[in-house]
Order: C-alpha cells, then sequence, then structure tokens
DNA sequence: AATTTTATTGTACAGTTGTTCATTATCTTC
DNA sequence: GAAGATAATGAACAACTGTACAATAAAATT
C-alpha cells in the first residue's frame, strides 16, 4: 500500500509555501489563508492535513530533529558509549544548531508553542537514557533515573537557549570547549 | 500619578473571568470574544489591555512567578548565598509547583507558547548570578558564566519539567532529596 | 464642583477560522 | 484501461479577529 500521490503533493505545497513566506514575515502572522493561496492549495483541503500553521511549521522541523539527531548521536558513536571519552572535535550539535540557525530562531521564540522544545528535549534524553544504561563506569548515586536524565538533558538545551539568547554569535570551538566542561564536570 | 482605576477594573474583571473558563476548557480554547461576554467588557476595550488570551494569563502567571521566586529564594538566604550548605528541608519550589499544580500544567503544555516558560528561567537565573558571585569556594574552570548559567538554570526546571511527565505525583520529599543529589554533583 | 483628561462603549468592516456537503478530479488496484 | 476508492474543490455558514472612529462615561486634576 503506497501513499497517494495527490496528499504528497499537497502537503509539499503547503511546506514549500510556508518556506517562502517565513522569508518576508513571522510564523505567528501566517494565516492559513494566506497560505493556501500561495501554495494553491484549497482552505478546506488544508485542514485535512493540518491543525494550523504551526502544525505545518512541525512537519518541517521534524525532519530538522532528525538531522539534529545523528549530529548528536556522533559523539556517543566515536566513544563507544562512553561519553566521557568525548573530545571537541567530536561535537556536532553546535554545527547543526548554527546550520539551520533560522530555524531555531523561531523553536526558541517566546510566542512558539512549546512542542518544538520537547521533540529536541526527546531526541536527547533518548541518546542519554542509551549511554547511561550502556557507560558501566557511571555512578549513580541512588538518583532517580528519569530525573536524572530529564535534569542532564534541559541542561545540554540550557546551552543552546544561551547560544539563542547571544544571538547566535559564539564560536563554535568555544561551545564544544564549553560543553565539554560543563558536563565533565557534571559526572563524579 | 496613581492608575486609572477603570483600568485596574478592565484587567481584574477580564483575569476573573480568565480563571473562571479556565475551570471547564482548556487555554486554547478559550476565545476573546468569550471572555469578554463573561468579564462584561467590550471587545474593542479587551485590545487596550491584552493581545490576547494568552496575554491575559501570562499577567497572572506573572503573580505566581514572584511566587516561585520567593520559594527558590530561601536556601539562597538560609545558606547566606553558600548553596553548597543546603539541606532538603530548606527547599520550597516543589511544594511552590505542587500548590499551582493546575497552572503548571498549562505552562508546560506542549501548545502553551514559550514566554512562561522565560519567566521562570530568568527567575532562576539571576539567582544563580547572585549566587556565584557571592558564593567564594566555587570553582569556574574556566567556563563561561552565561553559558554556566544557563546550563545550571535550565537544569533545574528539566526537574520540574519531567515532575509534569510524572502527572506531579513524585512525592516532595523525593524531589527535594533528587535535587541535592544532582547539585552537589555537579560541582567540584 | 467644574474642567480636563482618559477609558470604555457601540457599531461597523473586511478578513480569518473551522466545518459541512455535494461535486469533481485523480490516484490505486485489478 | 476500467472500476472503485479516495482526495481535492467550491460554496456556504456562523463565529471570531483586529482595527477604526465617533459618542459617551468615568476617572483625575484644578
Amino acid at each position: 500500500m503506497k501513499k497517494d500521490l495527490r496528499i504528497i503533493k499537497t502537503e509539499e505545497s503547503l511546506r514549500k509555501a510556508l518556506l517562502t513566506l517565513l522569508k518576508t514575515k513571522t510564523l505567528e502572522t501566517i494565516t492559513i489563508s494566506e497560505l493556501c493561496r500561495l501554495a494553491q492549495i484549497n482552505r478546506g483541503t488544508f485542514y485535512l492535513h493540518y491543525r494550523d500553521v504551526y502544525d505545518v511549521f512541525r512537519h518541517y522541523f521534524e525532519v530538522i530533529v532528525e538531522d539534529f539527531r545523528k549530529a548528536y548521536e556522533k559523539p556517543y558513536l566515536n566513544t563507544n558509549f562512553n561519553i566521557n571519552n568525548m573530545t571537541p572535535d567530536m561535537i556536532d550539535i553546535f554545527n547543526h544548531v548554527k546550520k539551520y540557525k533560522a530555524f531555531y530562531q523561531i523553536i526558541f521564540d517566546g510566542k512558539s508553542p512549546m512542542t518544538y522544545y520537547y521533540l529536541v528535549l526527546d531526541t536527547i534524553r533518548k541518546f542519554m537514557e542509551e549511554s547511561l544504561s550502556i557507560d558501566n563506569n557511571a555512578v549513580y548515586l541512588d538518583v532517580d533515573f528519569d530525573y536524572l536524565i530529564s535534569y542532564h538533558a534541559n541542561a545540554i538545551i540550557g546551552i543552546i537557549i544561551e547560544l539563542h539568547k547571544q544571538n547566535y554569535t559564539t564560536p563554535i570551538e568555544i561551545l564544544n570547549e564549553q560543553l565539554i566542561k560543563l558536563i565533565t564536570n557534571t559526572r563524579s
């Protein structure tokens, strides 16, 4: 059972139109009506695929999060999940974030919904789970697993939020260094 | 120069009406129109005070964040800003969060805008800044101050996010313990 | 208490939203 | 390639949105 070509065409048109509109205006000011006009899609059809404009963006961002996942994965693979052995050159996430700067500016905008944030958080969390289960010389000190992970995973995003606050100006090499120092200082 | 009584009355009516509506429906489904109907405020007047329904909620939440600030402040005052000497009984934030559970469920909802999150984050950040400037036996290991703070401040919210995920069921005593273990493990 | 300043109201308007339904177009499968 | 399935369209609807402006009401100031 293949996916209907019409569906693919419709959704692609909408996403493409969104990207076009984002060049001249902010996400929250884009209406469903103008998106459909540009995409040449009937407005009634829109609701068969997406809930609102944020939902279209989400579909887009999911692809980017997959790229984030790959970037985040790299040091885990390079160290065979002994993340303590990580070196600055293995880190790829800040490269990724800077590459998709235009998107992350939207993700971290005060008006954007939290959903995008959780997409990133869940991605990091997933890797930490694996890492902590595999990494044998980790010491847990009687801390609940879920809280431990959420604590450290969200800390990582703290760095990205700060990068956002600094308007993405901090050099990647500095960020890589900082990350290493921050997380190695974290485990005993 | 005092504040006009009419303004106070209008804004209070709107906030009160919002609280009433929140008992039966979610924030995102509440329209400006029905809010004004209930508050008996002309819809045109609404726009003189708030941008949208989320903005009214924000005004409300600002009061709650002030309470959060006080709760967060407590261990800092009790330890005279030597936060390493903190004990579980000094911690008040999880008490606070559970008390205002109904609000935090909205704050951390995927559909809610990031603004509320940043209100909390900025509050924590402010205290960490003070704490790190005052606390003399802290070792910084050549980490950029802003990144250090954002990292640790956001980590704290990670715990609250996990509490949210657990549907606010984790006992306060456990949370207090976890927090101590997590942050003492963090500084060298 | 009278005057001035400022906020609220009522009305109107064009545009958006979310939904429904019959009709048409297009894809999949046999 | 024909038949059946499914998606897209167009039109219509009531409700909501954001804004404007003149008229009115209610504050603050003197």
